[in-house]
DNA sequence: ACTTACTCTACAGACCCAATATAGTTTCAC
DNA sequence: GTGAAACTATATTGGGTCTGTAGAGTAAGT
């Protein structure tokens, strides 16, 4: 189960994605468009922002918007920035590997062996979907243009 | 992230697993061998019990035993009763489905959409492997034979 | 100046997780 | 029978996370 808060993360950035050229969006607009609590959103979005994915600009034309384009921006990215590590197990994370210390050996683990494939089947979908794609057709593009 | 008790579980019937012929094992003494707090092991397995994956004999010459084949019992069941659901979304869930009371339009949900097919990925990967699976990979030979 | 809207920190209530505590029941060896 | 071994069951605890709210502060435009 992926967190409210992602999900809120996902759809602000789908919104965003939206608008033509970035343009910047309020955050009660989105609030309210997305149903998403204004003031949980606001820290989300900003969360986003230090990690680059939004640019924001005050004042009374200002607003949230993309800075980068949105198929540069994968489900897994935004994932791992609200939610943390996506591995199923601790000793299976790339970005926060953390050895199991009830486990006597890591290679010879059999519940580890199992859930290195449900990883990598995870990371497959996560990795190459952006949100670009959840926007576009009804399959991910360039899931099946890098699979071609 | 599968929650401790998940992984306390599977490493469990893994070691039932590799008894032969489902003889009864003590709990202390895969408590001991997989490092698994004694108590907190008694919880998970008369848990497995109640769903039928294991049985119990009490008392000196007692123990905990499969009561299905090695097999039979997949990765996903186990995870599902411990853990509860697999699906990423509630909206996804198909033994505890839910709708998602902060979002308009199931069908057009573009975060529904990408993580259908996270899903189906995890799925297809925990419904088909079984216990028996996780052991047979590689096994030492010598282990085998001591089985046997 | 004034309004709008973003920025940041703090916090609170609910819930869940991991483990422990305690008390009880059953079985079997002797 | 008696008692130890082992399972059964429930309650509780301490810690953490999740979801959201509050409020004061800062910046930008008119």
């Amino acid at each position: 189960m992926i967190s409210q808060k992602a999900k809120y993360a996902l759809r602000a950035l789908v919104a965003l994605a939206k608008k033509p050229q970035g343009l910047p969006v309020f955050i009660g607009d989105i609030a309210e468009s997305e149903n998403i609590p204004k003031k949980f959103l606001e820290q989300i979005l900003l969360d986003l922002k230090h990690h680059g994915l939004v640019a924001s600009r005050r004042g009374k034309a200002g607003g949230y918007g993309l800075l980068r384009p949105a198929d540069t921006i994968s489900f897994g990215e935004v994932l791992r920035i609200v939610d943390g590590p996506i591995a199923p197990l601790p000793c299976l994370s790339k970005i926060a590997y953390r050895r199991c210390d009830d486990c006597a050996e890591e290679a010879s683990c059999e519940v580890r062996r199992v859930f290195a494939q449900v990883a990598d089947a995870t990371r497959a979908v996560l990795d190459r979907t952006t949100i670009a794609d959840a926007i576009g057709a009804d399959l991910p593009i360039r899931l099946r243009e890098m699979v071609a």
